[in-house]
DNA sequence: TAGAGTTCTCTATCATTGATAGAGACTCAT
DNA sequence: ATGAGTCTCTATCAATGATAGAGAACTCTA
């Protein structure tokens, strides 16, 4: 089979799924391959450019088609929509926030942006405003997914860790998380009450709804 | 002069200001001190440790003293100028907000949070409320300064770029920037706006004031 | 002061990784 | 067949995080 940078993106996706970002090596993806590493080269001029391959790939699997703006639905919830999807895409796969944030210059995320904006401005909204309730929803899903998929500390971390301190030291935090995940919220729910913070407001305080 | 901890945190920030965050290794980092690489592990359990270390050094650098509540300021200019300080303290070094989100268990952060929290609770805003706005303006602070802080392209990245096919693909999203940067507006002012973006939501429309 | 124990630093050495140089094979039009 | 272009190989680098284990240096008793 005809090794292209296309087989190899593709490769690498899956080299990601099994091990982690950390597990994407030159050698371990050629193998898959059935190549040797250095062949690599051949078709992508260096490691970083293969990462950022992967993020285009991770967000085409996500928004292959182009995300249809919206009938009679308020932009809010759509932009609320596409923000779900854009954490879902990262969600998808190991280390999917970081790879998104080490990429550069991602096309599809520019095309992703272009569209928010566009419908925004397409419903009438200043195209100041729409850039900045775009550029906050955007950069907040990516950071907020980076945390998430932050990985767990280490036994080596956790050594001199004393929990009954933390709880003590930190008392609203910890109310915070226990009175959130009371009833049958899920993390989804946290995110989503926090993408409405944004578009909607603080005003719209999202009570116990359904 | 003896080698501990503090003294090895302190050089690794005074070698990450000079060549980056990838400019952080080990042996360059023995070579500042004065001394040979493997003695850094007596003091340090590995890199991952260090990173953290680092990233509480920073964060200390800008949140020293508890960063007073606020007399009779209202909680969101206050909130607002909380993220501020932690934006600052992110640029304030190279991959400063890389080195924050790498960073695993950060207890400078959680005091952060703490803090923010209690203050709105201690405002009146609801528990529930508070953790919301709290949690999505720190994690968008971080995705914001992780891509403020990417690195440019380089040249082999933008080899094959066509900057005029771009500016047509995404004509909003030009305009946006275009728009937005034309006066005498600065990076920080975006993020500001931004900010009010979230703490009073879209209908506080921010002017050209002043 | 002698010596034992602890604390810290050293030399030597690994395995891994991203990357390059340069030889060779394979394809295909002339 | 031959020569150009395309693709893959072997061999090899330099750099990095990390460990093993020898050995100073310091400290605190007896």
């Amino acid at each position: 089979m005809a090794l292209d940078k296309q087989r190899i993106v593709t490769e690498a996706v899956a080299l990601l799924d099994a091990e982690g970002l950390d597990g994407v090596t030159t050698r371990k993806l050629a193998a898959r391959l059935g190549v040797q590493s250095p062949t690599l080269y051949w078709h992508i001029p260096n490691k970083a450019a293969l990462v950022t391959a992967i993020a285009e790939a991770i967000l085409e699997q996500q928004f292959s088609e182009p995300a249809p703006p919206a009938p009679e639905e308020c932009w809010q919830d759509w932009l609320i929509g596409l923000a779900e999807r854009l954490r879902r895409a990262l969600l998808a796969h190991p280390d999917g926030a970081r790879i998104i944030a080490a990429s550069q210059l991602s096309l599809k995320m520019a095309a992703i942006s272009e569209l928010a904006m566009s419908t925004l401005v397409g419903r009438g909204i200043p195209l100041r405003q729409a850039r900045l309730i775009v550029l906050t929803v955007l950069r907040f899903t990516v950071g907020y997914v980076l945390e998430e998929q932050a990985g767990r500390p280490d036994a080596d971390a956790l050594d001199g860790f004393d929990m009954a301190a933390y709880a003590a030291a930190y008392p609203t935090l910890i109310a915070g998380v226990a009175e959130y995940f009371q009833p049958g919220r899920t993390v989804d729910d946290l995110f989503r009450d926090c993408l409405e913070q944004i578009v909607h407001g603080p005003a719209a305080q999202s009570g116990p709804t359904s």
